[in-house]
DNA sequence: GTACTTCCTGTAGCCACTACAGGAGCAAGA
DNA sequence: TCTTGCTCCTGTAGTGGCTACAGGAAGTAC
């Protein structure tokens, strides 16, 4: 059993997150010591990384925490991850398709802007009428 | 001058909006009528149109309000603008290479989980030592 | 005993909105 | 004139996922 500072070292979640995840649920509390301070078993830690790598790889907590209800139980949870998975991927898809366009929007802006004259002719593309319209969605 | 609806149908900007960036100080307040109520003018509703543009390119409202700041004086903008532009990019750059990481990170844990089987791979993977290196960064 | 570090709780801040409560004004029709 | 329905007002709280800080208590090393 080891202090949050420890647990926080070996997992690589920050002491205020694990205390963050702690008070939102995504990991149980843990035991305490006789002067209340938070100590953590071996599995704990695991699942503490656990929910470090789903985040480093952007599923929301709430995902994260059907995929920790699913650990534990063998049968149908694969179907379920998977289709949780494909719709992430389709989200982070959308994102980079948008991004990119943005991109270009921006490109297509910013290159009229290397002429060394005083006016900025970006500043005049956004505030004319004209622009703007191709670039719409959320990222 | 027109109520804020109509400045809200003409700008594209969410009426709510509209009054968080009076309230954060990103457009000036405008005038009201005798009963109080939001009148715009012309030229407000063009620079709401610009405030939209930007965010719609991405940038933080901070940019944007020094990109207001450059409208109207015409000497040294241009510079400016193209740096923080430059540097937009440059994030858009990284959150593009980040995203397509992860992307692939995501792809290849998910592969084998298309057999049927009834244990999950792929969070059996997430909860492996072995796992989780490669994709580290923030999005 | 003292200095230093780690830990505790609770609260507030970040970004850029969005939603809602509870009220007031305004325009059109009966 | 009255009612109906729409728009608008202020103020506050919620979103996600943390992060930072205040003010204190406990543990450790010398």
């Amino acid at each position: 059993m080891i202090a949050i500072g420890q647990a926080s070292q070996q997992s690589g979640v920050n002491i205020e997150t694990i205390r963050y995840y702690e008070r939102v649920g995504v990991v149980p509390k843990p035991g305490r010591s006789t002067a209340g301070r938070r100590l953590y078993s071996v599995d704990e830690i695991a699942k503490l990384r656990f929910v470090k790598r789903c985040r480093d790889l952007g599923f929301p907590i709430p995902i994260i925490q059907t995929f920790l209800s699913f650990t534990g139980q063998e049968d149908r949870s694969c179907g379920e991850v998977e289709t949780l998975a494909e719709d992430h991927l389709a989200q982070i898809d959308a994102k980079i398709e948008n991004l990119a366009r943005l991109r270009e929007a921006l490109l297509n802006l910013s290159k009229n802007c290397d002429d060394g004259t005083a006016a900025c002719s970006m500043l005049d593309s956004l505030m004319r009428d004209s622009f703007g319209e191709a670039v719409a969605q959320k990222s």
